[in-house]
DNA sequence: TGCCCTTGCGCG
DNA sequence: AAAGCGCGCAAGGGCA
């Protein structure tokens, strides 16, 4: 037995590291009772991770670090059959719960012990977002925040095992490289890999974690201002996430390399003539703006990037034909109009394949909140930003065999989430009378139904009115008419703007307060107030109607879950026996009343022309349904 | 060479 | 098509 005393929040620890043999499995006395219903820290120590995390060959779990109480850690080494089976023990009992910082713990338990705790782990990085809403930006994670909670020993045996031992590790293996730096996670991966799991800095840093992530649990709780249902519907979500991430997005690989291959010789030809003649990349946007601009490009009425360059993104190169370019700039022109088309091909197909485990899937993760506003976020691949406009970007994920995938979309949250809110008679009465809210916008401001389209979601989204004018291509008078005219046709939305400007956050429907930011609007800061309230309320919907449909499914014995969820969408994967009746109770559970106004959402099965259940967007969807059919 | 910031682009 | 808000990812480019 190794033990380690340290400190932590300035107070004395206990880090006990058995070694093999110090375990005895027949003993009358474990060092840890595992049915004695305890509040763990958890952390674990393991290989360097590939691109699929937990799921990539040969990565292997270290060690599992365990802290019953905020003074002693245990340090368990999961090469000793003795220690994997009492750590079994423990995570598997179900009056235990675990407290980490990543959901990487609990995809580490279940790879390497078949133990599954989704349900009973606290997310630490979730309750940090909940005492500090506005610092979803790197603040919340675990060593800043142990800091912030007077823990600053976590940081520092951090930096000592990183750049001390494992910086060590890595000159002695590769002596060549002399005094040269080290890229950080070239250090860390070989660290990581290679230290002795006896290395007493290893297991202080180990220990640490795990008691970190202990007691951060009712320090966050007690700072968090956040309502006892809220912190317990986000545990639930957290689950929820755990299970999504764990069961993965299956890719249909056959797909993927026709898409990239086809995207390969396209960006290729594209490439050699774009460097030929313009002497540069096909990625050096910026630069080739610059460079068409010089060879005849006419930017004057260009569409722009947020920034205001003229952009070159999907069709928008297309544009370039209609300039006077010359020779030169025609033939660049044509290459990179092909380099456009399928750039995006190239790089999600690159991605999904690294990210994807020896099975075939990849396991996304899921940021039950990853925004100020809590919106969800998602990565590794972002399933939330795949291209609608090929569709077969999406259908390079199929469904698992014998399983059905269905989709279903709220129409118009947001402009039905305002009205409700605001309690905008006009708009609701509309709703209720089945009419359509943008005519409602043209027919008040006497406007086109487009233009009137185009100033509803400048409001939605928090707009202020500058650029309406341009972006209809009306004069200037005409833009700041139809911005005064809006407000007062639309009193109650105005009164609600009015009265959450002169506040410095929101408070969202499920009573959660959120900071509020401010974004620029030529020179003038402005408050994005009603943005965040419509943004963090529409999240709440999508995650009541989860919930509504997770508990049906649970008393129904249905076996059905959402399979990714994409701000106003639900995809659901289910056994394909009960498709119809998944598809009409995620339409019930999409279908309610939202303060005053009817909320609605219908399913659509995604099953392709081949009778493969493959994802994709609802009008793909429908297209398939009419394609069978024919 | 490695690190950090900015830019551009996909989604809702 | 974008205006406007919220993200993740890749690449470029400046700086040490």
């Amino acid at each position: 037995m190794i033990t380690i005393q340290a400190t932590l929040g300035h107070r004395p620890v206990t880090i006990h590291c058995p070694q093999p043999g110090d375990i005895d499995p027949f003993a009358d006395a474990p060092p840890l009772d595992a049915l004695q219903p305890t509040e763990y820290g958890l952390d674990v120590e393991s290989t360097w991770m590939g691109g699929a995390g937990p799921w990539s060959p040969g990565w292997r779990c270290r060690t599992v670090q365990l802290a019953p109480t905020d003074d002693v850690a245990w340090v368990f080494r999961m090469d000793d059959p003795d220690q994997r089976d009492l750590v079994r023990s423990i995570l598997t009992a179900p009056g235990n719960t675990f407290a980490s910082h990543t959901k990487i713990d609990p995809h580490a338990v279940w790879v390497e012990l078949g133990a599954d705790i989704a349900d009973r782990t606290i997310d630490t990085h979730v309750l940090a977002i909940m005492a500090a809403p506005d610092d979803t930006k790197g603040q919340a994670k675990l060593k800043p925040v142990a800091a912030g909670y007077d823990m600053p020993e976590l940081g520092a045996s951090q930096a000592e095992l990183e750049e001390g031992v494992f910086d060590r590790l890595y000159r002695e293996a590769h002596p060549e490289i002399g005094r040269r730096a080290v890229k950080a996670a070239v250090r860390d991966s070989h660290g990581f890999n290679t230290v002795p799991v006896t290395d007493e800095t290893f297991l202080r840093y180990a220990g640490l974690d795990a008691l970190t992530a202990r007691r951060l649990v009712p320090m966050l709780a007690a700072t968090s201002q956040a309502p006892a249902h809220v912190l317990e519907t986000e545990a639930w979500l957290t689950g929820e996430a755990i299970r999504l991430e764990r069961r993965g997005c299956l890719v249909d690989l056959e797909r993927l390399e026709e898409i990239a291959a086809g995207a390969q010789v396209v960006e290729e030809a594209a490439a050699e003539v774009v460097r030929e003649h313009a002497g540069l990349n096909t990625t050096q946007n910026v630069k080739l703006v610059q460079w068409f601009g010089e060879h005849g490009a006419d930017w004057s009425n260009h569409p722009t990037t947020d920034k205001g360059a003229p952009s070159l993104a999907g069709d928008k190169a297309k544009l370039l034909l209609g300039y006077p370019l010359d020779d030169t700039g025609r033939l660049v022109a044509e290459a990179y109009i092909k380099h456009a088309a399928i750039s995006d091909k190239l790089k999600r197909t690159t991605e999904v394949r690294a990210a994807m485990d020896p099975a075939g899937f990849v396991h996304p993760t899921l940021y039950t909140v990853g925004t100020v506003t809590s919106r969800m976020a998602a990565a590794g691949p972002n399933m939330q930003n795949f291209s609608k406009k090929d569709p077969r970007m999406r259908s390079m994920f199929v469904f698992r065999p014998r399983y059905a995938g269905l989709t279903a979309d709220f129409a118009q949250i947001e402009l039905l989430v305002v009205a409700a809110l605001a309690g905008e008679r006009t708009m609701i009465n509309t709703i209720l009378e089945g009419g359509d809210l943008h005519q409602l916008t043209a027919d008040m401001l006497d406007i086109t139904r487009q233009q009137a389209k185009t100033v509803n979601f400048r409001i939605v989204y928090g707009g202020q009115g500058k650029g309406l004018a341009d972006s209809l291509g009306l004069p200037e008078a005409e833009g700041n008419r139809i911005v005064r005219e809006y407000w007062i046709k639309y009193p109650a939305i105005a009164a609600l703007n009015e009265a959450m400007m002169r506040e410095n956050g929101v408070r969202l429907i499920s009573g959660r307060y959120v900071p509020t930011g401010t974004y620029a609007n030529g020179g003038a800061k402005v408050k994005a107030n009603l943005n965040y309230l419509i943004q963090g309320s529409a999240r709440e919907v999508l995650v009541g109607a989860w919930r509504r449909f997770a508990i049906e499914c649970r008393r129904r014995g249905l076996d059905a879950q959402v399979w990714f969820p994409v701000h106003d969408e639900l995809v659901i994967e289910c056994a394909e026996g009960i498709v119809q009746e998944v598809a009409a109770l995620i339409s019930e559970c999409m279908t309610f009343d939202f303060y005053g106004v009817p909320v609605e959402a219908d399913a659509d099965l995604l099953l392709d022309p081949e009778g493969r259940w493959r994802w994709s967007t609802g009008d793909e969807a429908k297209s398939w349904a009419e394609q069978r059919a024919a």
